[in-house]
This record gives C-alpha cells, sequence and structure tokens, in this order.
DNA sequence: TCCCTGTATTTTGGATCCAATATTGATTAT
DNA sequence: ATAATCAATATTGGATCCAAAATACAGGGA
C-alpha cells in the first residue's frame, strides 16, 4: 500500500533527462535564447537522441523552450514579463481552485495538508532548501487538489514548472523561506474557517511579493 | 523569388500525424480510453514509431491524449465534466484576455477582426462548416491577441484544441451557427465602444449556450 | 475451482544509422 | 570590395533494429 512515488531515480531514461533539462534550465546552465544541441546534450546525459528529443517536446509543451522545424529547440527566454504573465496567469487560475477547494473541503483533507505543511517546517530547519520547495510545491498541489478539477490542478502544475528557474531564486533567501512557512500557517487557519476569500487574498499577496523579490534580485540597479 | 510570406514547406511526418491524430481523435475514429497502438497507427500513416510518438507527447502536453511510462498512450476521456471544467477554466482566462485586449484595441485591430468576421459569414453562406469553424477560431484569437499576453492566447489556444470533438457537434446545427454570426456582430459592436464588460458577458453566455447544447446532444433522453 | 507461477507474446523504450534541411564558408563575377 | 552562387559541413528528421517491460497465457499446485 506504500505510495510509491519518492523514488530518486526516474524510471525512464526520458523522464532523467526531462528531470535534467528542467534543472539545467533552472540552474542558468543552458542560458535562454540558447539553442540546443541535441547531440552534445545527448552525449553528456549518456542517453541517445530519441529519449530527449521526446523530453524537449514535453518541455515545448510547457512553454520552457520553443521549437522550429528543421532549426530545433532553444530554451525560452524567460523575461521579466513572462513571469508576470505567469503569475497572472496563476491568480486566475488559483483563485477559482481555491474557492472549489473549500467547498469540497474535509477534516482529512486538512490534515493531508497540515502533514505537507509539517514536512515543510522539517525541510526548513534541516536547511534543505530543494526539500522544502518541493514540499511547499506538495502543500499547495494537494489544497488545489481539492477543488476536484484535474485540468485546472495540471494547468497550474504546468506553471510552476515554467517558472522554476525563478522559484529557486525566491528560495535562496532565508526571509523569503521564513515568509513561506508563515504564509502557510496563515493559510492553514484561514482554511479551517472555510475562509476561502481570505486564502485567495493570502496567495495573491505571496505572488506579488514573490514578483517583487525576483524583480529586485534581477535588475539591481533600481532597487529603493 | 523570395516572397514575403514565409515560404511554405513541404510538412515534416511528425506535423502531419499531429494532425492526422488531432482529426482521428476529433472525428471519434480514435474513441476516449482506447489504448493506442503505435505499431498500427504508424503503419495506417506510413510513418515509423518516431515522429508518431513525438506527436503523442505533444498531445499529452495538450492533454487529449495520457500516457503511463511502459504502457503507452490512452485516449483521454473527455466526459461533459472535462467539457465543463474547460470551458470553467476558458471563462477565467478569456475574460481577463478580452479585458487587457480592449486596453490595447486599435484600429487596425478592429478592422482585423472584420476581417475576420467577414470570413466567417462568407463561410457560413457557402455552407463550409469546417471552414467556418477556422474562421470563428480566428476570429477570437485575433482579439485575444490584442492582449499583448502571449502566453495566456497560447492557453486558451490549447484549450479550444482540447474540445475540439465537441466544437464540431455545436457547429454542426444551424441555429447554432446563426446565433455564433450574431454573437460576433454583437462583439464587434461592443468593442467599438471599448465595453470590454460587456463583451466578456456575451462570451461567458455562448459558452453557456454552447454547453448546454451540447450536453443536450449528448443525452438523448431530454430531447426528441 | 481458484490462485500462483513461469513462460511466451505483445508493446513500448532506446540506440544507431541514414536522409533531408539548414548553415557556413569559399569562389566567382560584377 | 561586395554580392550572389555553389560546395562542404553541421544539425535535425526519420527509419530500422534491438532491449526492456508489461501483458497474456498455459500449467501446476493447494
Amino acid at each position: 500500500m506504500t505510495s510509491v512515488e519518492g523514488h530518486r531515480r526516474p524510471p525512464t531514461a526520458q523522464q532523467f533527462v526531462l528531470e535534467e533539462l528542467r534543472r539545467a534550465i533552472t540552474t542558468g546552465r543552458l542560458r535562454p535564447g540558447d539553442p540546443i544541441r541535441q547531440e552534445a546534450l545527448a552525449e553528456e546525459f549518456d542517453v541517445s537522441r530519441v529519449p530527449l528529443r521526446e523530453a524537449l517536446k514535453t518541455l515545448e509543451g510547457e512553454g520552457l523552450v520553443t521549437y522550429k522545424a528543421h532549426r530545433g529547440y532553444c530554451v525560452q527566454r524567460l523575461s521579466l514579463d513572462d513571469l508576470r504573465e505567469v503569475y497572472l496567469i496563476r491568480e486566475l487560475l488559483e483563485a477559482e481552485a481555491v474557492r472549489r477547494a473549500v467547498e469540497h473541503l474535509t477534516d482529512a483533507g486538512l490534515e493531508s495538508a497540515e502533514r505537507a505543511q509539517a514536512e515543510v517546517e522539517r525541510a526548513a530547519a534541516a536547511g534543505d532548501v530543494l526539500e522544502m520547495a518541493e514540499a511547499n510545491r506538495r502543500f499547495h498541489m494537494t489544497i488545489f487538489e481539492w477543488s476536484e478539477l484535474p485540468r485546472l490542478v495540471r494547468l497550474i502544475r504546468t506553471l510552476w514548472d515554467s517558472t522554476d528557474a525563478y522559484r529557486s531564486l525566491y528560495y535562496a533567501e532565508e526571509p523569503n523561506r521564513q515568509r513561506v512557512i508563515e504564509e502557510h500557517r496563515a493559510t492553514l487557519d484561514l482554511l479551517r474557517r472555510r475562509d476561502a476569500e481570505a486564502v485567495v487574498a493570502v496567495l495573491a499577496g505571496h505572488r506579488a511579493h514573490a514578483v517583487t523579490a525576483i524583480e529586485a534580485r534581477l535588475s539591481p540597479g533600481t532597487t529603493d
């Protein structure tokens, strides 16, 4: 009965390459605008070009890379405008997800969210930033899934994926991590009271802060 | 001999297969829930499995098919619940797109929308349902693109793709086609007055009607 | 009979090879 | 010297072949 999701090892080369590509883009090793040389990358990951190309097709669907026939793939430029746009879309979708989620909220659901939050705090205490980011994601997705709108959740998940690069920037700073934990606690509290609009407001506040923080990190000249 | 338009290139096998797969799914030849046998399909389309698999990855990203490692692809079930969910998401996204679009509305933009509408009416007069559906799509996308939010437009486009099957059901009936034309005229009128909220209301009304009409066609117990 | 198990078959995942296209660089004519 | 043209190269698109995994099936045991 153990949920077998916790694997570190991706079962197929395709998924492995997908992870690695995301990481490479996220960490900036593959820089926006750069063309993607399939042969070189395939050799680096020690796979053939076939799974690499399938992974790239997935990333194309998520908007992380662009594709032109016979000219291959390029890492998508994620400008600040793009970031703002993604966060705007998330605003629209996540607000609805939360409203629906509260309608279907159960005690068991609340408990699973509390467990996710415990994992977030444990990772934060251990200083494991990567694990904290993942747990944070699980926390939010758990809530969104109560909406019982699987396609909506899928879209939101994809949007999160597409801004992984920036999220890691945000999580790199300790005050931001602390802020996330407090926001989660407030969220849980408001969920217990079934106050959907207040949760929506907290999430909106979080996104606004995240965008501001990331903008500040990316354009160092304009800090107040 | 360099033409101003992009030179028309023979489509790649991958793009060809993508189109064919979409058609096969929307026309019901590949029925929801059916597993996709790659070898058989590849032979039918007279291509190898490689471009087929890449096309399937694209469709997976669009939510038209599902995928499990080592178990292959399945045509996604598009239940009425799914349809309602897609239309709900469209509601959220298209409303924002229209609001932003009106902010950037120009006379040149209006003219291009009017041209698109002319094509819709021409196709309707000619009784070309398929062309009318495509022109209708161009009409709406033209408007959405004024929003200058390319990712938002991309998402909306994908959502439209995922319900092609049902849309053709809607367009099959003459009264519905007539209704679409009138809605377009009203939309153009409201756009000239920069009345975003009224346009949003028209679109919402259209979607509600479409869902109702499709539900009626699919649950034969309530009709003649 | 039912269930478990081991094997055969089917189906997908991945690697290599070849073809088609784009890009680069050299060459020639103006 | 510059621009156009054509050959050489690099890169992607696609086909075939092989490996790995899942499914189906047969046989044996309780």
